[in-house]
DNA sequence: CTCAGTGTTCAGTG
DNA sequence: TCACTGAACACTGA
């Protein structure tokens, strides 16, 4: 379930199991989709031995800091995940790069339909993708003004805009409903057309969503029961909010959108 | 068998 | 050139 929440647990889980710790062998699968055509040695080559000093993460975008760059930086797409185990044999189903440690436990990536990517990068945070992203969802520190400027200056979709990576990094298409719903604002209104009031609510909500996401690590069954999230499943038209209200299913900007008329405007 | 899907990119349009 | 939209990508599971 990678929108940010999910990837900021995955970058805690692969913080506590490789920072400071030293990469002993590096095992790559075939996969020239995943890999973006950068051949298999060169990961190899970039790991092997290599200790690790931080794991980073800007929006869904994921990197390790090594003590000799290039390092690597991970998307999971729709479908990527960290896992951590201790023998050969637990090697996740659909892995694309596994490292053994010094400590002889093993972190791999797995990535079921291959719309993830694992590239190679000098410096990640200041080189495309990653320069190319707005702010990071979890780290907005906008001026309030500023931030109703940046809105305001659209004229797209409320809904299209919170998907853009280039405005709020971190931002996925259940998020965005999320915020929608509990700022009570119309997905399908235009950015220049909301008031300020509309834009300061989206701000907050924006905030405490993924603060609250982030704090359970993303499990969903933590999440307060009166979110959107727990119903907005399977475009089922008879599914209602737990506050008894009724949902609809449109397409905005090439996705799903679920909202909630009576209460978003 | 068909289709939707938690994401990004790129061609096409105005 | 810019802002925006929709299709394509790849694969699983309902």
């Amino acid at each position: 379930m990678p929108e940010l929440p999910e990837v900021e647990a995955a970058r805690k889980l692969a913080e506590q199991q490789v920072q400071g710790r030293q990469v002993h062998s590096v095992h790559i699968s075939k996969d020239p989709v995943v890999f973006d055509g950068v051949p298999p040695r060169a990961f190899a080559n970039a790991l092997r031995m290599r200790r690790v000093l931080a794991v980073r993460r800007k929006g869904k975008y994921l990197w390790m800091e090594l003590d000799r760059r290039p390092w690597p930086l991970f998307h999971f797409g729709m479908t990527g995940s960290f896992h951590v185990y201790q023998k050969p044999a637990a090697r996740p189903q659909f892995w694309k790069m596994e490292l053994v440690m010094d400590d002889g436990s093993r972190f791999a990536i797995r990535n079921v339909r291959r719309l993830g990517r694992i590239r190679l990068a000098k410096d990640p945070e200041n080189q495309p993708p990653v320069s190319t992203l707005g702010f990071d969802a979890l780290n907005e520190k906008l001026p309030l003004a500023a931030f109703i400027h940046q809105v305001q200056k659209r004229t797209c979709p409320i809904k299209s805009l919170l998907l853009n990576q280039a405005f709020a990094a971190g931002v996925g298409n259940w998020l965005a409903d999320e915020i929608l719903y509990q700022a009570r604002i119309d997905p399908h209104r235009r950015c220049n057309r909301l008031g300020t009031d509309d834009i300061r609510n989206l701000r907050t909500s924006l905030r405490r969503i993924i603060c609250q996401a982030v704090a359970v690590d993303a499990d969903a069954s933590r999440f307060p029961r009166t979110w959107l999230f727990h119903v907005r499943w399977g475009k089922d038209a008879s599914a209602r909010t737990a506050r008894g209200e009724s949902i609809r299913f449109d397409q905005i900007a090439g996705r799903t959108t679920a909202w909630v008329p009576s209460r978003q405007r």
